[in-house]
DNA sequence: TAGGTCACG
DNA sequence: ACGTACGTGACCTAG
């Protein structure tokens, strides 16, 4: 391993900078600490850049951000525990170093912060030194800041065309429905406002409501929508009123707004904001592209690899489960694994007491979703809500489980105990997230630092070896297949765009590198896909 | 700006 | 007696 650059300041020189900057009346412009906001100045990435030292993405790894606040200042005092010498406000209006005209001050301003980044830089080195974060910090997250780099500007291509033609349609389909639900109800309204659809639903036409939020306006949610699907004839328009003008403001007129004159999408990856590990994406946000209703199949299918092209689409089979089974030592669980079992069949056999062929496909279904809820730390409650079943039946379903899987049972309650007596949950790559949770005084809280600690290991290290695949997949492609470039990452899928005649290719490349990302005792699987569309990749 | 809602893994 | 599954981001309305 290359050790990154870290510049060594003593605190007297530290000190002497200060006084200096007081004298000279310079300030310290933050836009350089982070990969991340120098890249957006260029035009071009960096060339010829091997390693890096991003105190950002350090003090993520550190749990020195707070919040959503990567502002260098903040990181500054949190891991020195020194104020840092300018006001957090006073930096806001000012241009940023690569804006700035005067060279002399530039430079100035440069060798101010270039000193205060590097002290915080050294600091940073010798803490992830002491919390045995070393390889994780270099070994998968500096990397990825290149990685996603490459992605960002990559940009996904689409279709202009199509997607204008679903805001027509969607558009036209949305008065249509407007008016239909204005007789029905007999009123003109603000569908599209909760209060007022509060309003006409459970005072004017007396349904029947369900639980009162914060502000005291009782919930018309789809699940509420939903249970009321037979008690008047407008609520099913109202419900498909919710579908389209979701579809059409978030997806097409959202993404239509941010298609670049390339004719592609550039989405920004947030690599130290959540508290698991994972990604997150904005402006737009490409993760939460719509797939499961076949309205929502149309934008997908928006997404099209340009003339010549193909996308070839990978993702894990049930990473989590397989991370689950690995990490708690299951044997019944991994060896499922290990024979290739369809492990929602698996766990509905031992739920139903009936025999894998005879399961039928609402049980794997009801089985599926046990499987899920476990991970996310299960209350009987939480289940029986979820299948629309009894208390009793969801603590039979839960019980059975652990039955079933009893190593599963032991190891959620090591984790428990774990976080509590740490103070943090960890992945299996020495991730850390600090439960402060477990020490309050609410109980509800403590309740759901306790089922934090259950989810984050799971999560977190799915996250992390998603991160390590792209990395290995980003440097194969370019050595193996230059016509290819990763262009997505959805949480555990990876979307490459490639000439056609390297689809296949590609294809084995993602899966090889996904695949043997990480060894462990349960196989990882990637299932890969090629299209001409994402939802045809997929 | 906060809450409600809903899109995704 | 109470609230009740993990992680995100965007859009809309209302105060």
């Amino acid at each position: 391993m290359k050790s990154p650059v870290v510049y060594s300041v003593s605190i007297d020189s530290l000190n002497e900078l200060f006084s200096k900057i007081k004298d000279y009346e310079i300030s310290v412009l933050p836009s350089s600490y982070s990969y991340k906001t120098a890249s957006k100045c260029l035009s071009e990435p960096i060339k010829d850049l091997k390693s890096i030292f991003d105190v950002e993405i350090c003090a993520y790894v550190l749990n020195t951000v707070s919040g959503n606040d990567v502002s260098f200042g903040t990181i500054f005092e949190r891991t020195t525990g020194i104020i840092f010498p300018i006001d957090s406000e006073s930096t806001s209006g000012q241009v940023s170093l690569f804006e700035m005209e005067d060279t002399d001050k530039k430079l100035k301003n440069a060798a101010g912060e270039a000193l205060l980044v590097a002290y915080a830089a050294n600091v940073q080195a010798r803490q992830i030194e002491e919390n045995k974060l070393t390889n994780l910090l270099y070994m998968i997250e500096f990397p990825l800041v290149l990685t996603l780099d490459r992605i960002e500007r990559n940009g996904m291509y689409v279709s202009k065309d199509e997607l204008t033609r679903l805001h027509d349609d969607f558009k036209t389909r949305i008065s249509e429905i407007e008016k239909k639900i204005y007789e029905l109800t007999g009123e003109e309204f603000l569908i599209s406002s909760p209060k007022q659809l509060s309003n006409v639903l459970f005072e004017k036409l007396g349904l029947k409501h369900g639980k009162k939020g914060k502000t005291g306006v009782y919930s018309t949610s789809a699940e509420v929508l939903q249970s009321l699907y037979d008690e008047h004839p407008a609520i099913p328009y109202i419900m498909e009123y919710r579908a389209l003008t979701k579809l059409d403001s978030t997806y097409a007129v959202g993404l239509i707004d941010k298609i670049e004159s390339d004719g592609r999408i550039r989405t920004t990856f947030t690599q130290a904001m959540t508290n698991t590990g994972r990604l997150s994406s904005t402006e737009p946000n490409l993760q939460n592209i719509p797939v499961r209703s076949s309205e929502g199949e149309k934008i997908r299918n928006a997404f099209i690899a340009p003339e010549g092209r193909v996308l070839v689409d990978a993702d894990y089979s049930q990473i989590e489960l397989r991370l689950l089974a690995a990490m708690s030592g299951d044997e019944i669980m991994c060896e499922a694994f290990r024979e290739g079992q369809d492990i929602h069949r698996r766990t509905a056999s031992g739920l139903f007491g009936v025999p894998e062929e005879e399961v039928t496909s609402s049980q794997r279904a009801a089985a599926k979703t046990v499987n899920f809820s476990i991970v996310y730390g299960v209350t009987e409650y939480g289940l029986s809500q979820d299948l629309h079943i009894s208390f009793q039946e969801s603590k039979h379903f839960i019980e059975s489980y652990k039955r079933q899987f009893p190593k599963v049972t032991s190891y959620l309650d090591s984790l428990k105990t774990k976080g509590e007596d740490l103070g943090y949950a960890e992945t299996l790559f020495g991730r850390r997230r600090y439960l402060n949770e477990l020490r309050s005084q609410n109980k509800n809280l403590r309740e759901f630092g306790l089922r934090v600690a259950m989810n984050t290991p799971i999560q977190g290290t799915a996250a992390d070896i998603i991160k390590i695949a792209m990395n290995r997949v980003n440097k194969a492609l370019e050595e193996k297949v230059p016509s290819a470039k990763l262009v997505m990452q959805v949480h555990d899928e990876l979307i490459v765009e490639c000439d056609k005649a390297d689809a296949e290719t590609c294809s084995k490349l993602l899966i090889e590198e996904m695949e043997n990302a990480v060894k462990l005792p349960v196989p990882l699987i990637a299932d890969c896909g090629i299209g001409d569309t994402w939802l045809k990749a997929k």
